[in-house]
DNA sequence: TTGAAAGCGCTAACAA
DNA sequence: TTGTTAGCGCTTTCAA
């Protein structure tokens, strides 16, 4: 019921409170009967102890806070998992949250994981350098591990690399033909955003081909954003349409793709698509979708190890920088460019 | 830091100790300038009041667990933010976590929680019978909500209305002539899937259709078990194969997809398919799937406030049940029956 | 190996 | 309105 104590237990064992602490937190020096008589009265009296005395006692609350823009896109869900997945492994309990990217509800979530006294937090910010947000951050008192955002400092980061997944994408549509692709992205102030645009650039250079700037679209990470952006230069003449687009952000595969089928354009013959991150819809869509990925299990996987290092005092002092992989995984997406670009 | 306390405050402020938990707490009985003072001391030094000490003092957590099968499903992610919104508001932390269906995690986080000492549970539970589960829910000592779950006691249920959305869909399938519908769902132990079955029977009887018992195949909620069921009874005979198919589980649409999809049957003109809570993938697909949908978030704030009910003591003793409508959207995956059914 | 006792940070009852 | 104090359940010295 929650209401016994472990004074409860030591005065049914017939020992001292300290002796029925001792069993319970595994300490060699007891006497073998004791520690059965105190087990069996544990048992017999159905004794759960109180991880918030526990926690008031040790200093540590045996909980770590992770923030992401909203758990429920599939990637990120698979990240928190596998982020789950270690720390369950290592007797931590997770506190997850979504910011919805909303610089205010990220404050407050960080007021309440402070209150909460967390032994670590892993994060995604809404900004890598808005003030109020890195000041609220740093005088947080516990290790922060970012989840795909580069930022200054002495936190760790886990980062996927964008730079390289777009580099690829982009120069695979270049070899297919395509002179006008369009990226659409989230904001520009955020690594996954602006590491995308640098790839975008690079394979550009790389090619020879001059970067129309108008063709880089850096707004939000919503999906709407990417239905909203990818709608507007659909609607533009023959010249300034794309012959390709670039979902660059985890959750704008499904706002590309309804903008494409609005207007009744068809993929691949029309124009060509390329999503971020793997999903059921890219894998069963008709065509299906050729995407940049990522393992999201090795993400989490990384970035638990990184927090619990730093939460035991394991790790080096100067900030550790991680970059995991992308994929191209080529579908049926991408055709070669049409020699007229859009209604065919 | 996390390192200042009440005490620094109450000295910083000049006032006692039980002046600055007044301040802390809203209590009105404080003149004007302490209070002043008080928040002064707690602005300069940055106190953040540690809610382990809190809990322990007035015997509540300000936490309240959820566990779901798994978070990453998006309907599933989807409710869990729903509740979440409304637990954020009022002053709760939500303890997220998936049992994945596995009765031994389902009893481990079970005890984590309870030695957490959570204020209440939301839970989908693996198992509506269960011995073990029954006995270790029991004795937990805080308020159960359970959600999709018929479980007998005294714990509020918010379900959803499955007898009557399957009823539907599968109605419409017979009006269209199908006449051999194949329902692959989960753990017949569990609401959602007896609910179903219940439905796909009342249809048929209603339309003085016999039921054949072999196109009623419920085995377990993963995706994978849709894939494999549908992939082996339409790999059989013509006469045997169905000419329908309904993913009978929030998670089993790209199971089937993938199945049909293998055998190249095409949608809806070879086989018809149904699937159950709206995604990207079913408005996506090509043709747009039809689904039986219901409003998650609607669930989800249901039963963030029945739970809340129970923790403030102001709701009935009785147990109550609530039903959420379902509702059969109509897209462009379902024909009439084929005169013979499979490849055409 | 054990028991006694201090105290983690806080709230609330009591007395002033 | 305020200060003092007991104690929430636990861990961990310190002595024995």
């Amino acid at each position: 019921v929650g209401f016994v104590t472990i004074k409860d237990v030591a005065k049914e064992a017939g020992v001292s409170l300290g002796t029925a602490s001792r069993v319970i937190n595994n300490v060699a020096s007891v006497d073998a009967k004791n520690r059965a008589r105190v087990h069996a009265a544990i048992e017999k009296l159905g004794f759960i102890p109180n991880r918030s005395a526990q926690s008031m006692r040790k200093g540590l609350s045996g909980e770590i806070g992770i923030l992401v823009r909203d758990f429920t896109i599939p990637v990120l869900g698979g990240f928190v998992r596998a982020v789950q997945t270690v720390l369950d492994e290592a007797g931590y309990i997770l506190l997850i949250s979504s910011t919805e990217n909303r610089k205010n509800r990220e404050l407050d979530l960080l007021g309440q994981l402070s209150r909460r006294r967390v032994d670590g937090l892993i994060m995604t910010s809404a900004s890598e350098t808005d003030d109020d947000l890195v000041a609220s951050r740093e005088r947080l008192g516990f290790p922060i591990l970012f989840f795909d955002r580069d930022v200054h400092g002495s936190s760790d980061c886990v980062l996927i690399d964008h730079t390289e997944g777009t580099r690829q994408a982009v120069s695979y549509l270049l070899s297919l033909g395509h002179r006008r692709i369009l990226l659409v992205t989230g904001n520009t102030e955020t690594y996954p955003a602006y590491a995308r645009i640098r790839g975008y650039v690079l394979a550009h250079e790389a090619a020879g081909i001059t970067v129309d700037p108008t063709l880089i679209r850096g707004g939000s990470f919503e999906s709407h954003s990417a239905l909203v952006e990818s709608s507007s230069i659909l609607d533009t003449a023959t010249s300034t349409r794309p012959t390709a687009i670039i979902a660059g952000g985890i959750d704008m595969l499904p706002g590309v793709l309804k903008a494409v089928r609005a207007r009744g354009l068809r993929i691949p013959e029309d124009i060509s698509v390329i999503g971020n991150s793997d999903s059921d819809l890219a894998m069963l869509a008709t065509p299906p979708v050729t995407v940049v990925k990522w393992d999201y299990r090795e993400v989490g996987h990384t970035s638990a190890h990184l927090i619990l290092d730093r939460i035991y005092k394991r790790a080096p002092e100067r900030q550790r920088r991680i970059v995991i992989p992308t994929e191209l995984v080529i579908r049926g997406s991408c055709g070669p460019a049409p020699t007229q670009p859009g209604r065919g």
